[in-house]
DNA sequence: CCCTTTTTCCGTACGCCCTACGGATATTCT
DNA sequence: AGAATATCCGTAGGGCGTACGGAAAAAGGG
């Protein structure tokens, strides 16, 4: 699942806000919106992975011919940024309260939205699609870091970087939990496939601190816990780290 | 680029690590050999990007037919978890001293890697390719955190949330860096093909902490120097945070 | 009421993708 | 020389995104 970048950009900010174009009143009625082509999108891909996604299974789902689609969308490029927009959308950003409880909040429906579409994770995050739904989460982000007494220039930065790893995090947790779901394969089976790993190519020798780890109880949890862990630990200093350099600059 | 899922995974196993098959000494002579075709991919996928890596392109770079390949890789998927973990390989993780140096080198490298095979980003880190590339990593960064003084369960959680915000802002900063050069495209005339934006979809009354935040100059460096400054505090702050947490354990 | 205009619908076709299959080819062993 | 073995690779099939252009369905004008 490519994003944008060939096509007119006016044309895909266009769509991204429904802006509509001018309409004669004339012309053959429309069998399906945009809004239920998004729709039927984003369900395909929640139910059966990215690469199912394909522009021939979404208009079946739809009872419409596959050419049809490109009468409301220019390619399925636009058709993924609008995927992701609306998927920000449904991001719950109404609560106010200390800053730092505001971005735990964000980290929160963050994760809750990747286990809904694990397929964002797929999609790539630089020169994203500039909808209501990234506007949104930005806007919330700052608005709770403005609070925080960070100058401006280091707010935006702190933005970013607690994006890259809330995202991040979340889509490693989601892609634990939903993968079993998906390849019909947990973990554990995963890594029963793989014992040939432990038992033929890997060499404590050469990997001590693995095998100290290992042998301190380091992995004993599965996979699915230990991203939960790394998330927590993880999203825990990065907020001490900003906390104890607003308080430098104040 | 999908990564491998369906193959055997002992099959796999045994390309990472190199392991050959025993060899009867009869048969036709390789014209290509494994490494050559890993090289190739890689190459092809660092000047052209992802798309442009498929079987027979990689192929014909080689001057063999396209089906040749599968003599030494079962499919496509397969051989992206080859580039991957050759790729990780090519980090440099010899120093030691104290752990931060330790770790900041890591995301040094982790930079310039991203930065050498930006396509690194659209591969998908979970379950991840068994090789000695990701071995190498995890040891060195267990062995860094090992010395800070965390319990064994924290430390492994520390590793996993430290990769996902090094790798995560080393792919941003990286794919900035790199994605004009590859589409011809700098940030300046990506923003600029979107003035229309500022001009006409965004409303500042409804975005008040962006508006604030523009005008109070936080997005004035461009998006490379942001994501850059993004890395720093972030990597800082996670730092200072993980520092505290062993510190506290002490 | 027909005819033009406008808009959407969608069947066909093209080029590219991955890869299953099986025969051709080149080497070694007996 | 012939059998055994491993690699090479042409062909073909099923999917993919989408350019093209005609058919279909509404509204407006005569």
């Amino acid at each position: 699942m490519e994003r944008s970048g060939g096509g007119d950009p006016r044309e895909t900010l266009r769509l991204l806000w429904r802006s509509p174009r001018a309409r004669s009143g004339r012309g053959r009625p429309p069998k399906v919106s945009l809004e239920k082509i998004v729709a039927a999108a984003v369900a395909l891909a929640d139910r059966e992975g990215p690469d199912a996604m394909t522009m021939d299974r979404v208009a079946a789902s739809l009872g419409v011919g596959t050419m049809t689609l490109y009468s409301h969308v220019p390619g399925k490029a636009e058709l993924v940024d609008l995927m992701v927009d609306a998927a920000r959308q449904e991001l719950d950003l109404t609560p106010s309260g200390p800053w730092r409880a505001r971005i735990e909040h964000y980290a929160k429906q963050t994760v809750a939205l990747h286990e809904r579409h694990p397929w964002l994770r797929t999609v790539s995050t630089v020169r994203p699609p500039l909808g209501p739904g990234l506007l949104a989460r930005d806007n919330f982000l700052l608005a709770a870091l403005s609070t925080a007494g960070l100058p401006a220039a280091e707010m935006s930065a702190a933005s970013d970087s607690l994006v890259t790893f809330v995202d991040g995090a979340a889509a490693n947790l989601a892609e634990h939990g939903r993968a079993e779901r998906l390849s019909g394969q947990s973990d554990e089976a995963w890594w029963a496939e793989r014992q040939v790993f432990w038992e033929s190519f890997f060499d404590p020798a050469r990997y001590p601190a693995i095998a100290q780890t290992w042998h301190d109880g380091g992995f004993d949890r599965d996979a699915a816990e230990a991203a939960a862990n790394a998330f927590d630990l993880g999203l825990r200093a990065l907020l001490d780290g900003i906390a104890a350099m607003a308080e430098r600059n104040r």
